[in-house]
DNA sequence: AATTTCATCAACCGCCCGCTC
DNA sequence: GGAGCGGGCGGTTGATGAAAT
């Protein structure tokens, strides 16, 4: 049976996006609203499939897209997000503004990976690991020849000073299941304790923000923490064959609980220095 | 200076899921 | 219930340019 294509691919460009059909696209995003992809090319006029505007947009145009170099928080954020959440891009991307799946995946196949592995590939072994960051600083400083963008497109490991944080749009996993215990002090603080019986559910979940997941710097996590408890079981999970990203096995499919206090952990350095 | 090698990342591709009819 | 559509996701590819030879 199969599925139509997304549009006809027959007169259509691809590759690279020229400054043009940027601005178009742009323009008629910002009259129409995101969504309705399909319509895009026709009433546009673009000469570009549904997906590839689409794209465009989420990874390119979006005003909230954070230009710049990973910060040393991101990263971390990124591996620690990674240990938990597996290959899910978006849902990693959803927690740290700015950044678009597309761009973080990036960022782990090319760099992340191997320097999580300890196994560089011989250009990145010793010296080269400056000058590596050295081209990619010089990158930072160049614009690329693409002509459809001011491709700043820096990767550099550096701290960025003018670090502007601005909040994609968390669209996916911006809740967090609680406790039950407390989900009760959460109703009951806030008056809306109806039924004691409730169950975890999106009822469950309480709204976090991704500030409350940076690197706290005055915390160590106790050895038993619940915390490594859940993380020895994601692992359990992930070897027992249940961690394929879009068919979870039902028991990663099982309700995470995090408290308040696991939550501060997550985050935490000696996380990374643990886990990796 | 010319050529080769390699890293990077925007864009594409195919699959999946939820929704509607 | 199932077919089709629209949209989203993750994996992969290929153009590009810098570094190495």
């Amino acid at each position: 049976m199969g599925r139509s294509p997304c549009c006809s691919k027959e007169g259509l460009n691809k590759g690279a996006w020229t400054a043009l059909e940027d601005q178009i696209l742009t323009d008629y995003i910002k009259t129409h609203g995101e969504g309705k992809w399909r319509r895009i090319p026709k009433e546009a006029g673009l000469r570009r499939c549904a997906k590839s505007c689409r794209l465009r947009w989420l990874n390119y145009l979006r005003p909230d897209i954070k230009r710049g170099n990973i910060t040393q928080e991101e990263e971390d954020l990124i591996i620690r997000l990674h240990k938990l959440l597996g290959n899910r891009w978006s849902l990693i991307a959803g927690r740290i503004p700015g950044r678009t799946d597309n761009e973080i995946k990036n960022y782990w196949n090319t760099y992340l990976r191997k320097k999580l592995n300890g196994a560089e590939t011989p250009r990145l072994l010793g010296n080269k690991v400056d000058e590596n960051n050295k081209k990619k600083r010089k990158r930072d400083n160049s614009e690329k020849t693409n002509p459809s963008v001011n491709k700043t497109k820096p990767r550099a490991m550096v701290k960025s000073d003018s670090f502007a944080v601005i909040r994609t749009k968390a669209s996916k996993c911006n809740k967090v299941l609680v406790m039950p215990d407390q989900l009760l002090d959460h109703q009951i603080n806030h008056g809306l304790l109806e039924d004691t019986t409730t169950t975890i559910s999106e009822d469950s979940m309480l709204d976090f923000d991704v500030g409350e997941l940076l690197v706290s710097e005055n915390n160590d996590i106790p050895d038993d923490s619940d915390f490594w408890k859940i993380c020895q079981q994601l692992e359990d999970n992930t070897n027992n064959g249940g961690s394929k990203n879009r068919c979870p096995s039902s028991t990663s499919l099982a309700p995470l609980l995090f408290s308040d206090e696991m939550l501060k952990d997550w985050m935490r350095e000696d996380f990374f220095n643990r886990q990796c």
